[in-house]
DNA sequence: TAGGCCATCTGGTCCT
DNA sequence: AGGACCAGATGGCCTA
């Protein structure tokens, strides 16, 4: 009665999502990292408070269409 | 107290 | 099958 292929829903234990919280927090650590990296490439005045992610890509935007136009 | 930022969990989809 | 990637939901913390 139904169209189309019927997509089997994927079964996951208890220990197969802890495992796969564990990976994606892992991942999102390394995303955070390579944030790191950007806010230090990024010019900043030394006594503002760090950036925060939104705000180091809007900046790292602007320098670097900035860097280009010179 | 509302809004911004972030960590985490979760369930999809895509890739290997 | 299972991992990577992604976006939505939720809750905590902080500041205007």
């Amino acid at each position: 009665s139904h169209s189309g292929r019927s997509r089997r829903k994927r079964v996951i234990t208890t220990v197969q999502r802890q495992a796969a919280n564990i990976r994606e927090r892992k991942r999102m650590f390394s995303l955070n990292e390579a944030f790191d990296e950007l806010r230090k490439k990024v010019p900043t005045f030394a006594y503002e408070k760090r950036l925060s992610r939104i705000e180091t890509l809007r900046l790292a935007i602007v320098y670097i269409s900035f860097m280009t136009e010179l």
